[in-house]
DNA sequence: TACCTATCTGGTAGTGACTATCACGGTGGT
DNA sequence: ACCACCGTGATAGTCACTACCAGATAGGTA
């Protein structure tokens, strides 16, 4: 079956790209990531430097690979559509922040504390990850509209260039507080409930009026 | 006198910096940025490389060097410590924003919207933008936390982290606003009032208490 | 005027991330 | 047993950027 053919395919492919990324971010908090070259890795990795770029096209990846821009999407799109925009957004990411630090992801978070630690150290890697997060805003800024429309299919939108703005300004906001909660959250080692940092960060950026995530 | 000598060498040496900063922002934007190599701007502005790196030490200096940073701490220091921390941000904002693309400024207008709209273009230098706002909030925290350390010299801060990290979230805030805005403004080809697109993002995250700059 | 020193400038030879192109080997399906 | 395809690998090259060194020039001084 050309199902089960990718399948097995993949799951090797996903395999390689642990072994590499685990021996990269070993390397990269022993030496510093601008001392340890690709080359390094892929010696340690026990491939080739090509095998290394096949699989992550850039240095940067190797850190800031992770699907959290989707997971947030994921809980956006989950959550009732109802409150202000700015608690839409609050809520999907206390949620997702749940699920990557919970207590059933020790795994996960150690691996995410790692990460985080070396990205607020290196500025190549601090500057492609708040890119990643503007990405971020425009995704849920355009699945915000495309919502909207969806349910006043009928309506014009007569402001709407003007709704797109505030909605960008409050969405860049939140992530922007996320970021603040996230930073903080690795200088404590980790130590801190993340999800509860990041109600606090939103708190203070909106007033106090933002919840707790539902259990 | 030793004065008059360094003025001489730091006008002599700004007019180079100018020189070559206007040829190689003309080839970012007749070519694109990553398609103009260093060598070609170096031979367009009738230097050598080792001179160009001289000057600028990345190549994404030669667009993202401004003193923005600057200027808003300038008017943050100089604008009176009261209200919210967030109104206080704001205004300073709001007014370097002014002094930037004010009428008497439309030469630096005209620039500072060439290198906006090639920052927003361009992964690197956005990228590298967003680490320096990152940077800038930091500066503006730390000022703050001096700032309140000045005014109660006297009180030890029980609760002081806690106020950092608030502080932090909330500048963070409104430096998210401020590129919505600008990233607005420049896709508006400038047409707009920054100022006044700078004030509308803050309110849609804090509400609408934020006021409009004194003139 | 002649000297002296700091700064500006330029060349050479590298390092390292990343790409294009070609070739080999093993795996999956007919 | 054959074929097609994907993953892997080597080679050579581009480009940003960095020492290291040498010459020129401009400011201040005896």
């Amino acid at each position: 079956m050309a199902e089960r053919h990718s399948t097995l395919r993949a799951q090797r492919r996903a395999q390689t790209q642990r072994t590499i990324q685990a021996h990269a971010i070993r390397l990269f908090t022993a030496r510093g990531y601008d001392a340890t070259t690709m080359n390094e890795i892929a010696e340690a990795a026990g491939v080739s430097p090509m095998t290394l770029y096949r699989h992550f096209p850039t240095k940067e990846d190797l850190v800031l690979t992770d699907r959290h821009g989707e997971l947030i999407a994921e809980h956006l799109a989950a959550s009732p559509a109802e409150g202000p925009l700015t608690h839409r957004i609050a809520r999907a990411l206390i949620a997702a922040a749940t699920a990557l630090t919970g207590d059933d992801a020790a795994d996960d978070r150690e691996f995410l504390l790692v990460r985080l630690q070396l990205m607020i150290a290196t500025p190549a890697l601090r500057a492609r990850h708040l890119d990643n997060q503007y990405a971020l805003q425009q995704a849920i800024t355009s699945a915000l509209h495309d919502d909207a429309a969806d349910s006043d299919a009928a309506d014009p939108d007569p402001a709407d260039p003007d709704a797109d703005f505030q909605a960008q300004a409050a969405a860049s906001a939140c992530l922007a507080a996320l970021h603040t909660a996230m930073v903080r959250w690795a200088e404590d080692d980790g130590r801190s409930d993340l999800p509860h940092l990041i109600g606090r960060a939103l708190a203070a950026v909106f007033g106090d009026e933002v919840v707790e995530p539902a259990r």
